[in-house]
DNA sequence: GTTAAATTGTTATAATATAACATTTTGTAA
DNA sequence: TTACAAAATGTTATATTATAACAATTTAAC
């Protein structure tokens, strides 16, 4: 487990620190008081702390969070459960889901080697406030 | 199942022919000849068209397919698998999977009304070319 | 210490998507 | 068959997300 350096460290703790996803350009204003000034410097630490694990990309919000899970690697198995209400983002752990979707086979031969999975619908709180 | 409107007929019949997902621009540059001229234009035949299910947005690609569900209604419950070498995309219409998911409940209580899921790997053409 | 790899800094620009407002078309119900 | 509401269209401008290209600096490994 490599450190990280001293931009990727700047994002990181900003997104590890945050209750919800963080969108690119809202990390560059919160991190240009510590130097970052350019939407490429958020971009490249972004996409090595993918690439090591340590924050996943919502895909359907273009937003960042990150890992909840101790061991904390290449994450090639990802699942979110998504407020469509709140846009609360939660990973979802759960290792009889990872272990389906990890065997899973399509009947295309394919073999997959990641996937990700997004789950919409309203967290509880939100559907309480609805009823 | 309602009729499309001219605009919507013009990008659904386009995307359906197409062999992979396009994207919103080149959408754009393939139907300027018939007389769509902006981008709102694309962008709200595409919402349109997802919303109703005749098509769906490839989320990791920003990139969209048509459909290949004869069923081809409200899209709560998609699964595509996608080739990181040629880019080429698949919707996957596996029975097991969509029960699977449509009725996976999480710890967290949530109650999910909708889900998209990616696999990402080689397709069966591009391993054989790296082997 | 030298060197390769990784990271950083910087300017510019590409690619993706929506806001706001006016107009036209379509469906439907009196 | 008209009148009304909903949907779709047209248009300009702009917001948001992301990368290209190139130079300099730092880090890690030998």
């Amino acid at each position: 487990m490599q450190n990280l350096s001293k931009n990727q460290q700047i994002i990181f703790d900003l997104i590890d620190k945050s209750p919800e996803p963080l969108k690119a350009y809202s990390i560059l204003f919160n991190v240009q008081k510590r130097g970052i000034k350019a939407p490429l410097q958020v971009y490249r630490a972004l996409d090595k702390l993918v690439e090591i694990g340590k924050i996943h990309k919502i895909e359907s919000r273009n937003a960042f969070i990150a890992c909840q899970n101790s061991s904390c690697q290449i994450s090639k198995a990802t699942a979110f459960s998504i407020c469509e209400s709140c846009e609360k983002v939660t990973e979802i752990n759960n290792s009889n889901l990872s272990k389906y979707l990890t065997s899973f086979k399509d009947k295309n031969g394919m073999k997959y080697n990641k996937y990700n999975l997004e789950f919409f619908g309203l967290c509880k709180k939100c559907v309480s406030k609805k009823s």
